[in-house]
DNA sequence: TTGCGTCATGTAATAACGTAACACAGATCG
DNA sequence: CGATCTGTGTTACGTTATTACATGACGCAA
């Protein structure tokens, strides 16, 4: 059963290393996704140096379902909810504001169905599924 | 009506500029999905030099409904069909093969009124929509 | 004709994103 | 102990994309 402190921020996770965890806190504390530059930017007082210490970090954070790759935008989130990568809750999409960055995580798992019903009949062996839909949020849209 | 010399290849749009026919014409030749350098390469002889010349191109091919760009591959493809932009066919969607390379484009209407619907719902003002299936095509499965 | 706006073009320089190659440290296991 | 695995740190480099500026061709109005 889960824990209740559920509180948006995460307690440090056993399995993550110092650099993992350091990234992971970083995308948690933004607002907007960050690209990997940006993260390495607010990770410099730490000691981290070198692009290539956050996509290490990135690629096992993915991997793990803690974070996303937003493909049209080369930059990085943390999951909306935990293991949703894992669940059967159908494959995640991302709604990304033009104006404000912001960025909103849902799943339908009917698009999923449909998608992996294309792959399963043309004999595509499917491995991932990236959906971004690119606009202006009900804020910004009120906002103007 | 359309006239019947739907030969894959195209005669030249009288509407487009000498490198956006360039452009245009080498995507339509490769088989696989081309970076912006990659065109820029076999363009040399044809006299482009800078990557700009490229971009340029490409981002009015897009704009018409000619061309696509893969998030996922930094890539880009002519459109599999003329016109997949405007018709109310629904969102493409493409599946794009890690060994071969290859892409196929499809389009799902239920995926498309899915996503449609959400951003519906939640006042999000879609202004374009990115879907992308990464995996192993039939025939690379096969071979194996 | 001249002047003006607009659009495509050409060019150089640089920014932004991502990876290869190598060396080292600690853990684990025979 | 040595072998191996994983994470780390560092340099250098490769790839992708944009900014800034200058030029040339065209339509159009004064």
């Amino acid at each position: 059963m889960a824990h209740s402190h559920d509180h948006h921020h995460h307690e440090a996770r056993p399995d993550l290393t110092r650099n993992q965890d350091l990234v992971l806190r970083t995308l948690n504390g933004a607002d907007a996704p960050l690209s990997a530059y940006d993260i390495l930017d607010r990770l410099r007082d730490d000691g981290l140096r070198a692009p290539l210490q956050v996509y290490r970090a990135l690629e096992r954070l993915i991997e793990a379902g803690l974070a996303h790759r937003l493909e049209s935008l080369n930059a990085f989130v943390c999951c909306a909810d935990a293991g949703c990568h894992e669940k059967a809750s159908g494959t995640a999409a991302f709604a990304i504001c033009s104006k404000c960055g912001r960025v909103d995580e849902f799943t339908d798992p009917e698009v999923g169905e449909r998608l992996a019903g294309w792959a399963g009949v043309q004999g595509f062996a499917l491995e991932r599924t990236t959906i971004e839909l690119r606009g202006v949020c009900q804020g910004c849209r009120t906002a103007a």
